[in-house]
DNA sequence: GCGGACTGCTTACCT
DNA sequence: ACAGGTAAGCAGTCCGCG
């Protein structure tokens, strides 16, 4: 009976061509048998049976689903005994529903309602109302689908019951499992036909952790501990299979609309988490075969495309996770479209879609695309470390290698540079989810064992929809109500504070003009975890923040018009607060702790940087419009004790005789500190402010100009923080970067005063040489290239008409396609328009004078900070002009 | 009709 | 579609100037 786990799968045959026919009988038998195991009521397909349950292993939630013909939902599960997908249906009878405020009585005298085709029943029911702090009996319309609640063009009850209706836009799927309170990727089994967690005990040390934690209340530490259950069970290894298709398409630079799937699918790679690599082909008119063989791959022609589809189509069925580059918006969505016109019965393809997203049957599909492409995952987890939202972009950034470059189209391809290229792209989609230990696949688990999101919607929601499910989550299993947006925002109301940059919704961040010059030793003090902190002690959250009652209205946060309660804890607060501690006093510290084996550590990082993608982002969501409980109030109010914090801090920092020369939002930049009166600071600030801070870096020296958000700060050890200076933006020419970078490592030489006369000097060489070089035009186009992201489709500029539009204008004119995220390079040149794409200039009609005004913007912030005029460095040429060299 | 002062748009950065 | 604050460069407009 083990024969079909996917282990003995993966031990195929060695890598080889072969043959159609082989191919097919071989899988044909196999599917045979698939079905066969499957029988019960734990099955691995949708089919309606009413076995006698059986019991299943400890298994790994992977997602929940409603089926229709069932009438009912299931769960995916992952079972890690035989590595195979087995379906439960849900046995308790739970069904969709939304909610009124309307009475029973009334809510049965509504016609529409009483006949409704798709009603189950109608129940009391007392929940908490959060928003307005009282008790409410509310009504609850028990529906026998979905769709009956919602999401039919017409006719569905929320659309009778509006506007007094809640909880109708909850997805059913995340309904189900926050009232049966089920958590994604995490263990389960099944017991007298029942879905029972499995008890996860937590390691003695943790316990302990958890028992030595001081002035924190119960509630708080029962959150810790359900925190910590989740992140202390390990990821199970689950098997993968990664997916790339191409098409033939004769246009070079255009993508294949998938929706007409006009053009055959030539190459299909597969890739999988076992070793395994396949590469199937199309034998295609009047391109002979080749005898290929490409190392450890097992290269398969096919003579007939609806062969080679069905053949992606089994390999789809046999993996519990199918992970794409893209596949929600193309691999899979064409796959679905070409697998109709090839005359598929929409039951043989294993592919639902739907408007955003791809889903296959038994397993679950996961698009790396759009959680690389998320902000929050781009800056916090990958510190930023790529910035483009294309897999080459990522892959070369992340794994140091990038797609094959192709010179002419899919179609012109030969079968080995075809089979090679369309390889490559899935082993990168492999490499990015595997890549640092899995990294990637151990972030996106811990993210949705804390938000309960599933994989699948992981990937493709935004930081806003994490934090929704969990709040969401939290109010069932506390029996509230799940405000409504609209209430919110007309009981809370607005912001009351005005912004410093127009059109923003509250003022923010206090940024503190720098003293410009050099300073030595410099202690930067940092808040720990600013906001977060604001919103733990300063119980922030919707139903807080401007609360009912008459007694907390002279709890005022100060520079706001809101007060807060004094008598709740608000739920927000708590979340946040008990993420934040657990990070802080557990997972950061076990991170660093060098007695620990490497790869523990390096879980207990990823554990951490995760926490810190949610914590980091739990401020922001509550200024975001689209968030579901969107409270500019609390927003504002966070940003309020912020700017307080930090101000208060400065005065009590001068108080003691500490000189602040720069500050920023929640750091202090303090010159030539006295450590004891720094002690002492901190301790004011703990004392008086509730929050901590500490020193997080030591500046042997920094350079400051009048400019905020723009410094260099040299370390003990000579390295170098460069900060907001043109000279390390990305779209700043190369050789202005790469001459920027020469002075900065001249600056981490220097250590002490005395040392700058010299250093001077040999910046203003530096400064002249680069002047020299452009005068000479001893520069590259590619040196000189500006290179600007399109930050929107071409047609979308309707004001005004950037240089860099400019450029991909004279692109498209001559047949290139030019799309958003593209980044245009191009250099400045003399005439009208002012600019040419790198493609298209030469280096004779470059605008030096142009070059050499940013040459002098570039290093004019330093230059004023070390009393250099810019005009006498270059100056200095002209001597070199006539011979007195100082070289 | 030309150029400087100004505003607004755009991108990339900082926290 | 997590937030606001800052810098820089350019596009486009207004206004004064015989």
């Amino acid at each position: 009976m083990r024969l079909l786990t996917l282990d003995s799968f993966s031990k195929r045959e060695e890598p080889r061509s072969k043959d159609v026919g082989k191919v097919d009988d071989l899988e044909v038998e196999k599917v045979g048998k698939l079905q066969e195991e499957t029988e019960g009521y734990v099955k691995p397909k949708p089919i309606a049976q009413d076995r006698r349950p059986r019991s299943l292993d400890t298994s790994i939630l992977l997602s929940v689903d409603y089926d229709g013909a069932e009438g009912r939902a299931y769960a995916k599960l992952y079972c890690l005994e035989d590595g195979m997908v087995y379906f439960w249906y849900d046995n308790t009878g739970h069904k969709p529903y939304c909610l009124t405020d309307t009475s029973l009585e009334d809510v049965k005298r509504i016609p529409e309602i009483a006949s409704h085709k798709g009603l189950e029943g109608l129940e009391e029911v007392k929940l908490y109302d959060a928003v307005n702090d009282e008790e409410r009996v509310m009504t609850k319309i028990i529906a026998k689908d979905p769709l009956s609640i919602g999401g039919k063009p017409s006719g569905s009850i929320r659309d009778i019951l509006q506007p007094r209706v809640w909880e109708a836009n909850i997805k059913y799927h995340d309904c189900y499992m926050y009232d049966t309170g089920i958590i994604p990727c995490m263990p389960y089994r099944i017991l007298d036909g029942r879905l029972i967690p499995v008890e996860v005990d937590l390691p003695r040390e943790a316990k302990a952790f958890i028992d030595s934690l001081e002035g924190i209340g119960g509630e708080e530490r029962d959150l810790i501990e359900r925190w910590m259950k989740r992140l202390e069970y390990p990821v199970p290894r689950m098997k993968h299979l990664v997916l790339d298709i191409e098409v033939a398409s004769p246009y070079p630079s255009r993508i294949p609309d998938p929706r007409k799937a006009e053009y055959p699918i030539v190459a299909v790679a597969l890739v999988d988490s076992e070793g395994s690599k396949r590469i199937l082909l199309l034998e295609m008119h009047g391109k002979p075969r080749e005898d290929l063989s490409i190392d450890g791959v097992s290269v398969e022609f096919y003579r007939d495309e609806k062969l080679l589809v069905e053949e992606v189509f089994k390999a789809i069925d046999r993996y519990p996770i199918v992970v794409s580059f893209n596949g929600d918006d193309f691999d899979l969505r064409y796959l679905f479209h070409r697998a109709e016109h090839l005359g598929f019965q929409r039951s043989d393809i294993p592919i639902t879609l739907s408007r955003d997203s791809a889903s296959v049957r038994f397993g679950i599909h996961l698009d790396l695309y759009k959680f690389f492409f998320n902000r929050s995952i781009q800056v916090y987890a990958f510190r930023s470390r790529y910035y483009e939202n294309t897999l080459e972009g990522v892959a070369s950034a992340l794994l140091g290698v990038g797609k094959i470059s192709l010179d002419k189209p899919i179609s012109d391809l030969s079968y080995r540079e075809l089979a090679e290229y369309c390889l490559r792209d899935a082993e990168l989609t492999y490499g990015l989810l595997s890549y640092g230990g899995w990294l990637t696949f151990n972030l996106m688990v811990i993210l949705s064992r804390i938000t309960g999101t599933t994989l699948e919607d992981l990937c493709r929601q935004g930081v806003s929809g994490w934090i929704r499910n969990m709040l969401e989550r939290e109010h069932r299993a506390r029996g509230w109500i799940i405000p409504r947006r609209e209430d919110l925002l007309k009981v809370k109301g607005g912001a009351t504070t005005k912004a410093v940059i127009e059109g923003k919704k509250y003022r923010g961040g206090h940024v503190i003009k720098p003293e410009p010059g050099v300073h030595f030793q410099i202690a930067v003090l940092d808040f720990q975890s600013m906001y977060p902190s604001a919103m733990q002690r300063y119980n922030l959250s919707y139903e807080t923040v401007r609360c009912r009652h008459e007694e907390c209205r002279s709890n005022i946060i100060p520079g706001t018009a809101h007060w807060v309660c004094r008598s709740r804890r608000g739920v927000t607060s708590l979340l946040i607060g008990s993420l934040k501690d657990i990070r802080v006093r557990w997972y950061k510290s076990k991170a660093k702790d060098k007695s620990l084996p490497s790869n523990l550590r390096d879980w207990y990082s990823t554990v951490s940087e995760s926490l810190k993608v949610l914590i980091n982002a739990s401020y922001g969501v509550f200024g975001a419009e689209n968030f579901a409980f969107y409270c500019p109030p609390v927003a504002e109010a966070t940003a309020a004790i912020g700017r307080y914090a930090i101000e208060e801090t400065i005065k009590e920092a001068r108080r003691l005789g500490l000189r602040v020369i720069y500050g920023d939002t929640d750091s202090l930049f303090i010159e030539k500190p006295d450590p004891e009166k720094i002690v002492r600071l901190a301790q004011w600030v703990k004392s008086n402010l509730l929050m901590d801070i500490d020193v997080d870096k030591v500046y042997r020296y920094a350079v400051f100009s009048v400019r905020k958000k723009n410094y260099i700060g040299v370390y003990e050890d000579g390295s170098v923080d460069v900060k907001g200076l043109t000279g390390k933006k990305r779209n700043t020419p190369e050789f202005l970067k790469i001459a920027f970078a020469e002075m900065t490592k001249l600056l981490g030489q220097v250590t002490n005063e005395r040392e700058f006369e010299d250093v001077k000097r040999k910046i203003k060489d530096l400064v002249r040489r680069y002047y020299s070089k452009l005068k000479k035009k001893e520069l590259t186009l590619e040196e000189l290239a500006f290179k600007i992201m399109l930050g929107k489709p071409v047609e979308a500029y309707k004001k005004t008409t950037p240089q860099h539009l400019k450029a991909a204008l004279l692109l498209k004119s001559i047949g290139r396609e030019v799309d958003v995220g593209d980044i245009i390079s191009y250099v400045k040149v003399a005439g009208k328009i002012g600019v040419k794409p790198i493609e298209l200039a030469s280096i004779e009609e470059v605008d030096i004078a142009k070059y050499v005004d940013h040459l002098r913007t570039t290093f004019q912030p330093i230059l004023e900070a070390l009393d250099i005029d810019f005009n006498e460095a270059i100056g200095l040429s002209q001597l070199d002009f006539y011979g007195f060299s100082f070289a």
